[in-house]
DNA sequence: TGAAAAATTCAATATTTCATGAAATGATGA
DNA sequence: TCATCATTTCATGAAATATTGAATTTTTCA
């Protein structure tokens, strides 16, 4: 993970529509969600949801796959963990203190 | 944390030097740095600093405090903390192997 | 084969965001 | 007090971004 894929991931999280998209993948899990579940579920039209999820897509946060006549979307968690290791990146260098609440509130 | 703060965090690191200072002041830990400090190690004009700083001030992701002549910076974890808490919102239920990988990366 | 469903692409408009120069504020030390 | 340093505020023009209606692509099923 560089600056530019830093900025491409946390752009792409800054606008309400993909940030609650991202989340509802998040949640889904591996399975994830049709466009058009997607959709109804966070109530906005087609042609805009098809936008944003291009941008989450173009950041690496998320992938996609034709099924039938929809197409399915899952988040890459993988691209989450580089984001927050670039965010926290020597985080602990010397105060090991300070970081340690933070991964603490993660962990499932 | 809730959908507000989480975009004003995340528009606010969207950008690059607001994204560079971010991650400085991470590094620099509890001490933080100045403002002048930040400028010169960035390169980039006063006010325009200035004016970057205040975003992520406003966002919650630092703190400041005037020392003398100048202004102390420093990161605000804690926000960090809820942030990513907010991002990985369920992101095990029902498959903790999903997200393991996760945060191990970030364990210092 | 042809109609309908699911999703994307395109073009245009409206909005937001950014960096800059100039001016103002606050604090220090002579 | 006055000059200076450090930082912020303000107004402006330029650039990037978002939403919408209309048209297009891809797939399914009758």
């Amino acid at each position: 993970m560089d600056q530019k894929n830093a900025l491409a991931a946390l752009g792409a999280l800054s606008q309400p529509t993909r940030l609650d998209a991202f989340r509802l993948l998040v949640k889904a899990g591996p399975k994830g969600m049709l466009a058009g579940e997607i959709c109804a579920a966070l109530d906005v039209r087609a042609n805009t949801l098809s936008a944003n999820l291009s941008v989450l897509l173009n950041a690496g946060l998320v992938a996609n796959q034709r099924e039938g006549r929809g197409i399915r979307y899952t988040a890459n968690l993988d691209a989450m963990r580089g984001l927050l290791a670039y965010l926290m990146e020597d985080c602990c260098g010397g105060h090991p203190d300070q970081c340690r609440p933070v991964l603490a509130e993660l962990a499932c």
